[in-house]
RNA sequence: GGUCGCGUAGCUCAGCGGUAGAGCACUCGCUUCACACGCGAGUGGUCGCUGGUUCGAUCCCAGCCGCGACCACCA
């Protein structure tokens, strides 16, 4: 117990709370409850973190501290990602920017050494952010996908999946980035229109004219590929070229025959109807070739530069040259040769490698393809069975969308930063797959009948997302038989955003389910992309990136997590601005205030009340079941995910509830009551600040954890408190309460609206009050006095001459101002509440009028209108009473 | 082309079958002994449009108009 300075600090507060907690062993897995675990999305490690990591982290965050306080046992792992092309990326453009030597000068193993210690020296940031973010991850068992265990992992899923004919090597057409000269998935392309053109070249008939038809034309957005043209197709329908199925053209500059062939692929409607096939060079056209045993020519190097090769037939001058340098040349010639046919402005969409930014080259290369159509099976079934869950359901559409019509994973990268592919090869090219050079050793002994050969290793590393893919179980200590798994696995909950459906969550769905013959996750949660305050998505190029740590430094933490929380609805993105961050550390400021005032008035946290059902003032028992319910909101929206109602209900009762009407009716009795009364409304005050600071750790960790520590006086130590009490219903507390309320807020208003001065103070009377009123009335005297300012409260029959009026609860309140009566806004006044009243009672008596309402509509609900339509009825009466009065002054 | 989502107060968003809500902004009071990062009182909305279902529709259905995202794409 000690002084809370004026202001709090979050910037000298929050590291020394964070460290605290991590001291107490708060982040490691405590107790015997029931396990509950979270795996991080593993951040690459030398990444920083941005607004999506502030979201996600939150969310964990606050889903784990709530469980803990259940009771549950739990797990935030945490771990950082190798993150394969963006890590080798950085540190060869930082080694181009130091003048070094290029990689391939250095070699390989040179080179990846640099890639560790560029790791060791950059690879703590993101683990600092996440730490003044105040996440509450396991630190102690941290794991990087490419340390030891978890690279044993990766070959053991290699060579298992290899054996079971799941992992192999095919020549297909791949993606290739020609800038990072390796091929990449499906999934790291960027498909972006951009302004093109579409030409039309006349391909010339080999043997000479059919009837008037001398050429074939055929349109194309990449006159370059046209060198490796194996065939034109046509649709078997299309009745203009009929007679030309099987003939043949001479294909311009590469001066080769080609034949004219019949495919469904081209539409006649489009185009010319004709289509250029280049099979090596083409998604659509390799199926077209591969039908019609069409050959694939091969145009193209590494870096996507023409190659001239006895068997491509490009002639000598395209070689080495860019291919859209050649494109170019391609359209000179064709011009030169009288053989163009037009050109148009065209939009085409064009593939972009999502990292490079360079246009994406299809190549026909050897690459490890992993058999997903097989592994998706069981994860299909999975999230139908409901077995792992999405949430927001919709999203589970989207999973299916991609798994139903999943293409093979292709996971080789020819980088060298990652998990080398665990594959040797004999002198004759024989592979062997295995989890060790030693282990390949021996099978290649064993193949080769005894004798010893030298093996060479595959050159390729894997797709980081390869081993991303086996997280959830990787992490826990497969293939090792650990508790762990056996406590934690599956995991509860995986938390990410929509873009990572197919790149991360499809994949361990299949690499879990097959290695460990369960779901990964009960559930998966999709948070929400963070826009900028305007809504609009943020880019570098737009200049609205803004980044979490500004908020962090300038706000604290707390505050930016619980704007994160509070607008993490379902189903749509949030907008972060500035001014809501503000407006939560004035949240902050305010409960801060809260807990100042308890303890300016000698008021500490104790844990005294075990059940509010022995407590007497119907203030405190309101106040204990107003607590009950925002503890259950609480819960409840972290339960379902609805993080925006649990901030919303914390933020409610915080404000609104406790400081705005219990601190301000418990002051007359903190003041004037009987020493009884003021205990028991002490113990209650202190009770249900208490209650907040639980329910609003989650998402505030630090200044609750602070309000707390200074606070507590006899009560368990703050992590050791359960979740505040949520069952405690008291509904005869909640009227006599409300109706005092309502009548401070009339009276308030009232005084506002005709120009009372905020200082003068009035005398109240009552007009023919009832008993109950005149009971209610007696409970809170003191307090309607204080906050309303009033001098004494009366009874009368009738209200006396020159009095300001009001109607609340049904009851008419006169306010004797005599000479200070503003009489003109008085009578607007009225007039106001006359119309509102007649307004409502038209509606009501409306519906009640129509017969098939009463007829068809729930009773209940006809009962509620004829309720309305009384007390409307009453108030209306009393206002146009008091109205006549006023006429008559 | 397929799929998903969104159009509610000036802005950013909740609500989703029976009296339109929040935060911020705005207006008017207030140095009221926890708090001006505050207190009190207000202004502001034919809930995108048109039909349908219903006793009743911001909420359900259909169509339309605007906006966004993802997937697949015609060479």
């Amino acid at each position: 117990m000690h002084d809370l300075p004026k202001t709090f600090d979050p910037i000298e507060a929050e590291p020394r709370l964070y460290q605290a907690q991590e001291k107490s062993g708060l982040f490691a897995p405590q107790g015997v409850g029931d396990p509950y675990a979270i795996v991080i999305p593993p951040p690459n490690v030398t990444g920083s973190l941005h607004v999506g990591h502030a979201l996600n982290t939150t969310l964990q965050d606050i889903l784990c501290r709530f469980r803990r306080r259940q009771g549950r046992r739990v797990l935030w792992q945490f771990g950082t990602d190798h993150a394969g092309i963006a890590t080798q990326m950085v540190v060869e453009r930082q080694m181009a920017e130091r003048q070094e030597p290029h990689r391939r000068d250095i070699g390989r193993d040179a080179f990846v050494d640099k890639v560790w210690s560029w790791k060791a020296e950059s690879g703590g940031t993101i683990e600092n952010q996440l730490r003044r973010l105040g996440a509450s991850l396991d630190w102690s068992r941290g794991r990087f996908t490419m340390d030891e265990g978890l690279s044993a992992a990766v070959r053991k899923v290699f060579v298992e999946l290899y054996r079971e004919g799941l992992i192999y090597r095919d020549k297909r057409l791949v993606n290739w980035d020609p800038k990072f000269q390796t091929a990449i998935s499906d999934l790291e392309v960027e498909s972006n229109e951009v302004n093109g053109h579409m030409w039309r070249f006349a391909y010339p008939l080999a043997d000479g004219p059919v009837g008037d038809v001398k050429e074939i034309v055929i349109a194309t957005t990449r006159p370059e590929t046209m060198l490796g043209d194996g065939a034109v197709a046509v649709h078997p329908d299309d009745e203009r070229y009929k007679d030309l199925i099987g003939k043949m053209v001479r294909l311009p500059i590469a001066d080769r025959l080609i034949p004219i062939i019949a495919d469904e692929y081209p539409d006649p409607d489009f185009g010319s109807g004709a289509v250029k096939i280049t099979g090596a060079h083409d998604f659509n056209d390799f199926e077209v070739a591969r039908r019609h045993n069409i050959p694939l020519i091969v145009l193209m190097d590494e870096e996507a530069r023409m190659i001239s090769t006895p068997d491509n037939n490009v002639p000598e001058r395209f070689h080495g040259v860019d291919r859209f340098e050649a494109r170019k040349m391609v359209v000179a010639e064709i011009e030169e040769q009288g053989l163009s046919r037009g050109v148009d402005d065209k939009i085409i969409v064009q593939p972009f490698g999502d990292r490079s930014g360079v246009v994406i080259e299809p190549m026909l290369t050897d690459q490890w393809y992993v058999d997903a159509k097989t592994l998706a099976v069981p994860a299909i079934e999975a999230v139908k069975s409901g077995k792992t869950q999405f949430v927001p359901s919709n999203w589970s559409k989207t999973y299916f969308q991609w798994m139903d019509n999943i293409e093979p994973w292709c996971i080789s990268r020819q980088l060298w930063w990652g998990h080398r592919i665990p594959v040797w090869y004999g002198p004759d090219g024989t592979p062997f797959c295995a989890e060790s050079e030693s282990e390949a050793h021996r099978m290649a002994t064993e193949h080769y009948d005894g004798e010893a050969v030298d093996l060479i290793q595959d050159n390729d590393v894997l797709d980081t997302w390869f081993s991303s893919a086996l997280w959830p179980f990787s992490t826990l200590g497969w293939p090792g038989d650990t508790q762990e798994q056996k406590d934690f696995y599956p995991t509860a909950v995986l938390s990410t955003a929509f873009d990572i459906i197919f790149f991360w969550v499809a994949r361990m769905m299949m690499m879990a389910l097959h290695f460990k013959k369960d779901v990964p996750f009960e559930t998966v949660y999709i948070h929400a992309l963070v826009r900028d305050e305007h809504g609009q998505k943020m880019s570098k190029s737009k200049g609205n990136v803004i980044d979490p740590m500004d908020f962090v430094d300038e706000f604290g933490a707390d505050p930016l997590r619980f704007a994160l929380a509070a607008q993490a609805t379902q189903g749509r993105d949030l907008s972060l601005s500035k001014s809501r961050v503000e407006g939560y550390r004035n949240f902050r400021t305010k409960l801060w205030n809260a807990a100042r005032f308890l303890q300016i008035r000698g008021i500490p946290i104790t844990g005294s009340i075990t059940d509010p059902a022995v407590l007497k003032l119907p203030l405190n028992r309101w106040m204990a079941h107003e607590a009950s319910a925002m503890a259950k909101a609480v819960a409840e929206g972290i339960e379902n995910f609805r993080f925006d109602e649990a901030a919303s209900a914390v933020y409610q009762f915080t404000w609104r509830t406790y400081c705005d009407w219990c601190i301000e009716l418990a002051k007359p009795v903190l003041d004037d009551g009987t020493p009884e009364d003021i205990a028991e409304t002490k113990a209650v005050l202190g009770e249900t600040l208490d209650a907040i600071l639980i329910a609003l750790e989650p998402m505030m960790p630090f200044v609750s954890r602070e309000i707390f520590g200074a606070m507590n006086e006899g009560s368990a130590a703050f992590d050791d408190r359960s979740w505040p009490a949520s069952d405690f219903v008291d509904n005869a507390a909640v009227a006599p309460m409300e109706t005092a309320i309502s009548l401070i807020s009339e009276l308030r208003s009232t005084r506002a609206e005709v120009n009372v001065p905020a200082a003068a103070k009035l005398n109240l009377v009552a007009i023919n009050a009832p008993e109950k009123t005149r009971e209610q009335l007696a409970a809170q005297v003191s307090a309607i006095k204080r906050m309303a300012r009033i001098e004494e409260i009366t009874f009368a029959d009738k209200p006396p001459k020159g009095a300001i009026q009001l109607v609340s609860d049904g009851v008419t309140y006169a306010l004797p101002v005599a000479d200070v009566i503003d009489l003109d806004a008085e009578m607007a006044r009225l007039d106001k509440d006359i119309a509102a009243a007649q307004g409502q009672l038209k509606k009501a008596k409306g519906k009640l009028g129509n017969e098939r309402f009463v007829a068809k509509a729930p009773p209940e609900v006809v009962e509620e209108e004829r309720a309305r339509v009384a007390k409307f009825s009453e108030e209306l009466t009393q206002l146009e009473a008091a109205k006549a009065r006023l006429a008559a002054l």
